[in-house]
DNA sequence: GTCTATATGGCGATAGAC
DNA sequence: GTCTATCGCCATATAGAC
């Protein structure tokens, strides 16, 4: 892996886990067991360093729900997939989600765009094309992000439910979490589940 | 209203814009027309001051759902109140739900477990017992969690989803949210909704 | 309780040698 | 491409007058 990269990735979790105005060139530098300087030879500053860190996480993902979406499933085994992998890529690359949730925070509108072409718009557009096949509804759009919402902030509140009352270590298995919202989605709360 | 509480109502707001580390105390002086050693007079630093303005917020809305659990309800009827209860305060408290987002970003457990015990706790037990009313699964925890993952990440992803495609104005309604929240929570995807 | 002035240190970023 | 040394600035926090 080239100097490059390695501070990349570097800067991705350290970005990840402070935030971009937490984590200092110098922290990253010593990270890395370079001089500051040699930091600054790769990228011209801190700004550009951090949009850098971001698209290198995110695109680190983009082949991640390659397999989902084959022709030959049926529309509920998509969205089976679906969810179990975007469960999966969320609980497995936390810097991944971190970065993201940060970026929802802290991103002017420019990123928003950015991140919505580059991030989200592929795995939507398949997203919704599942759901016009399941679903009597008009509102597509937002059955789909219904969707990815449920499963994100079921995994970024899996720190505060651990104090909640009602709590079991098995709620934070991928597997547990992967079918129980699948089930919710297509049940609705009433289910068995 | 007091200094200390004017200072406080401004950390609150700076803090959820810009972070722990991306406020300074120089910004917040500023904002209050003070010097930074009048606020230095009321915190004894600034770890203390974000802790108190994070306390501060929570407070703010410990009783917004009051109205919610009236005993005379239908279990049906006290989840609706709630849902839209919910999507309104999120959506009008900015402040609120960008120091929560930061929080479950940032927070170590002993600031999870106050997080859980002041902020949540109470709300989730009766949504526990509304939910164990209405549905057959034993994984109440789970469906509650899910219920409130499921407003809070559709309204954090609004910036977001405004530039995916089949979005609409109406979808950042709070009634529309509400409403729709709701109809998955019943129904599942494949309802008319 | 609020001010001015200041101590002390970390920050982003650069210069110039190798 | 990496280093040492440093600039200029802003950060948190304190001292002491009013």
């Amino acid at each position: 892996m080239s100097s490059k990269e390695y501070i990349l990735q570097t800067a991705v979790t350290l970005f990840s886990k402070q935030g971009f105005s937490g984590m200092s060139m110098r922290d990253l530098a010593k990270s890395v067991n370079m001089s500051t300087s040699a930091v600054y030879h790769h990228f011209p500053n801190k700004q550009a360093l951090y949009l850098d860190a971001v698209h290198f996480a995110f695109a680190k993902q983009a082949s991640a729900f390659d397999e989902v979406w084959q022709a030959e499933l049926a529309a509920d085994e998509k969205l089976s997939r679906f969810v179990s992998c975007l469960v999966r890529v969320l609980s497995t690359d936390v810097d991944f989600r971190r970065l993201m949730q940060r970026e929802l925070l802290d991103a002017d509108d420019g990123r928003m765009q950015l991140l919505a072409k580059e991030v989200f718009q592929e795995q939507f557009c398949h997203l919704m094309a599942v759901i016009e096949q399941l679903s009597e509804s008009r509102q597509v759009h937002f059955s789909a992000l219904s969707v990815i919402a449920l499963v994100c902030d079921i995994i970024q509140m899996q720190p505060l439910s651990r104090h909640l009352p009602g709590w079991q270590a098995e709620h934070e298995q991928l597997d547990f979490i992967a079918e129980h919202v699948l089930n919710l989605l297509m049940n609705g709360i009433k289910s068995k589940g």
